[in-house]
RNA sequence: GGUGCCAUAGCUCAGUUGGUAGAGCAAAGGACUGAAAAUCCUUGUGUCCCUAGUUCGAUUCUCGGUGGCACCA
């Protein structure tokens, strides 16, 4: 296979491990600047709750995708892939590497793979899938997709009101049965993508992941949440650590009760990444407990090969 | 010091009229092509505190011990 000249250094791992100052060192020794790959960074106002790059982070390098959107806006991984195409056709003029990092998994397969073309679906179609499913429960939900799209019913878990909701609403939109909206191709990328990730034992892991919840809360994460409470119901604000100190300002429970609730559930979601970041083989993994050093050599060797992969 | 109660899964506890045990939470594994930090599925063997006794058989009953709690001195 001919060498590529531009790549894509995809830096994955789960949340906590150390991506970001990887991902710095690496972007500074290619000149690279850093796209951000997740879903809740994205977006401008919660920068302490979502470990968004500091000021001097975003000062060392520059950074694409992070804080640029409005927390009212919907933003999806449909919406991710056109706008992260767009700017690597753009960077890659002037680049012929770029750094990539981020945990949201789905964001990064819209990137390596793309998703299907699909429409976008109206706000009253939205509207009315979930009012009969509110109204009328998740059976409601299953009758819908076994008369609307018999074929996706086969494969979806019918327990699963998220999965059944979006075909529902793509069935109404398109007037077609989602399933023949679902191609299951991969497209096709000017660039070679190359997938590096990062990880250490499970047990350091979640003691990073509670110290950093700590130490979000005295950077003055109660304040931030307070600051958007009032958008509590927009979907970007269902996120760790916003949506238990939403209840704890309910007065649910206390705010110790809060603090251990995001570190559980940081814990819940850094073990769902892995088994996602598992099922992909083409992941090179790196030992976080290694020095820089060590690891940029590695990653040196997989960029200098040819667009095979080892 | 005396009396009573308790000791079972990582935690909180239930239970076995004596036939080696099960819930919740935690945890682990998994699914997932536009809400993805979302959404959903699966998984419970542990010297039943230790010693001795009764018994075909003890985690369960009895004696003693250890630890905890409560009350009385």
């Amino acid at each position: 296979m001919a060498r590529c000249s531009k790549t894509l250094l995809l830096i994955l791992g789960p949340t906590g491990v150390g991506k970001t100052e990887l991902a710095l060192q690496e972007a500074e020794r290619y000149g690279s600047p850093i796209v951000s790959c997740d879903s809740r960074q994205v977006f401008r106002d919660i920068p302490i709750g979502t470990a968004a790059p500091t000021a001097e982070e975003l000062a060392r390098v520059k950074h694409y995708f992070v804080g640029t959107r409005a927390l009212e806006e919907d933003y999806n991984a449909g919406q991710y892939e056109r706008d992260a195409m767009a700017l690597l056709d753009e960077l890659y003029r002037t680049h012929d590497i770029v750094v990539m990092t981020g945990g949201s998994m789905l964001y990064a397969d819209a990137v390596c793979k793309g998703l299907d073309d699909l429409p976008a679906v109206p706000k009253e179609v939205r509207a009315s899938v979930q009012k009969g499913y509110e109204e009328a429960g998740i059976g409601w939900l299953q009758a819908q997709v076994q008369q609307l799209d018999p074929v996706y019913w086969q494969q979806v878990d019918p327990q699963n009101p998220a999965r059944l909701m979006h075909c529902v609403e793509l069935c109404l939109t398109t007037g077609k049965p989602y399933s023949s909206l679902r191609t299951n191709t991969v497209k096709e990328r000017p660039f070679r993508i190359v997938k590096v990730g990062l990880e250490r034992d499970r047990a350091q892991l979640y003691a990073r992941i509670d110290e950093r919840v700590k130490q979000m809360m005295r950077d003055g994460l109660e304040d931030e949440v307070k600051r958007v409470y009032d958008k509590r119901n927009l979907n970007s604000l269902q996120t760790v650590g916003y949506k238990e100190l939403f209840a704890y300002l309910d007065g649910e429970y206390d705010l110790n009760r809060a603090i251990e609730l995001i570190q559980q559930n940081t814990r819940h979601y850094a073990k769902r990444q892995l088994t996602w970041f598992r099922r992909d083989k083409e992941i090179y993994w790196l030992d976080a407990n290694e020095s820089y050093e060590k690891n940029i050599r590695i990653i040196d060797d997989l960029l200098s090969r040819d667009g095979v992969q080892a």
